[in-house]
DNA sequence: GTTGAGCGTT
């Protein structure tokens, strides 16, 4: 595998992260990678990825470790043709927890404890959170709606469907939510009186069996090929290994 | 298989 943190970032308490854009939607970490490790020390890339398609959305952030390195590969990088683009590198102005960044310096995740009175103070909110920005306007793009549309249209029926029985009380425990009996029974009426068949006590205007299955020649998964590399994060120590594992050429997509 | 302003992950 070549990416660093799978668990979230590293370590950036002292980095300078670069913002690089214009690269294409098929470069990955891998691609970029030994490209600004040329100029400094790398110490993280991370392409951020549409939660829904799982593809990059076209920009990358690079972290180096001095800052004068990363000046350097913003000079060097900016307006360097990639994989058939020229990509554009700056430093990147905010913070993976959407705070300015200082100096291209990325500042803590968390400075300190400062009690909880920071706690009490509305955070500023993200300047669009995903679901703003994957679920409501999701149009970075405007021919990309369409798109989405076109293609989720088929899904979304199924989506809707689990979600409606996806309600597993097991899974959330008991931590902090109290009884979800009363909850989940005034969920569940909520839903009824959403759905398009409000269906009265004493009659049923129509729910009745009458198909057996709608969804019967539907196959739940038909997707599970990976573009390129499946990875977001490229490792310099795990570059090495990046090559394929020992497995059947036939075995992968 | 597609698109092209922008600022990020468990």
């Amino acid at each position: 595998m070549s990416h660093f943190g799978r668990s979230g970032p590293p370590d950036i308490k002292d980095t300078f992260s670069l913002l690089v854009l214009n690269i294409t939607f098929r470069t990955t970490a891998d691609d970029l990678f030994p490209l600004f490790d040329k100029y400094g020390k790398v110490v993280d890339i991370f392409i951020p990825r549409d939660r829904r398609t799982g593809e990059s959305r076209g920009f990358a952030f690079v972290r180096y470790k001095y800052a004068e390195e990363a000046q350097k590969a913003v000079e060097k990088l900016d307006g360097r043709n990639v994989d058939g683009r020229d990509i554009m590198v700056q430093f990147a102005k905010y913070g993976p927890n959407a705070e300015p960044i200082k100096k291209g310096r990325v500042v803590e995740v968390f400075p300190k404890e400062k009690g909880r009175s920071r706690s009490r103070s509305p955070r500023p909110r993200y300047r669009d959170s995903y679901r703003e920005r994957d679920y409501r306007r999701r149009s970075r793009s405007r021919s990309r709606e369409r798109y989405d549309r076109d293609r989720y249209r088929g899904r979304e029926r199924d989506r809707h469907r689990i979600r409606s029985r996806s309600l597993s009380p097991d899974h959330y425990g008991g931590r902090g939510r109290g009884r979800y009996d009363d909850d989940r029974r005034s969920r569940s009426r909520s839903f009824d009186s959403a759905s398009p068949a409000r269906r009265s006590p004493t009659t049923r205007r129509s729910w009745s069996p009458r198909r057996s299955s709608p969804f019967a020649d539907k196959s739940p998964e038909k997707r599970g090929h990976a573009k390129r590399s499946p990875s977001q994060s490229v490792s310099p120590r795990a570059r090495r290994v990046d090559s394929r594992s020992p497995r059947h050429s036939s075995d992968e997509d």
